[in-house]
DNA sequence: GGTGTGACAATGG
DNA sequence: GCCATTGCCACAC
């Protein structure tokens, strides 16, 4: 359908960017959503050029399936994503989402 | 055009 | 039940 020639890079930037505030989401649901349910590794790597991206992307809503805040370091400073998690009324304990199975949303349903 | 990677996920021992 | 390994797929060099 319309807008095909954005790549996949361009529509983790547009899920994550979508993820409402105090939820969390995982990798591999999003690279599901997006009909590449292997490829949840391209949706860490998609975010890592976040950084060259003028639009700021709440990628410290999305964690590994465990809840745990893999990609923290990648921040720039490993707790800057717990601060900002925390900042959005999410429970952050040993780099982990608290109750992150109900703060759990789904890129999908979300939509 | 081929190789390597990469912030995960699932399966096996 | 926990630790280790493989699979995966799209992008960058």
């Amino acid at each position: 359908m319309t807008s095909d020639k954005e790549s996949f890079f361009e529509r983790v930037y547009m899920v994550t960017s979508r993820i409402p505030y105090g939820r969390v989401t995982t990798y591999g649901a999003i690279a599901r959503c997006l009909g590449s349910s292997g490829s949840a590794r391209m949706v860490g790597w998609a975010l890592n050029n976040c950084h060259s991206l003028e639009e700021f992307i709440p990628a410290h809503r999305v964690v590994n399936r465990n809840g745990f805040l893999t990609g923290k370091n990648h921040f720039g400073t490993p707790t800057a994503m717990q601060q900002l998690l925390e900042n959005e009324n999410i429970s952050v304990a040993d780099d982990r989402v608290v109750r992150f199975r109900e703060l759990f949303w789904d890129p999908c349903s979300g939509r």
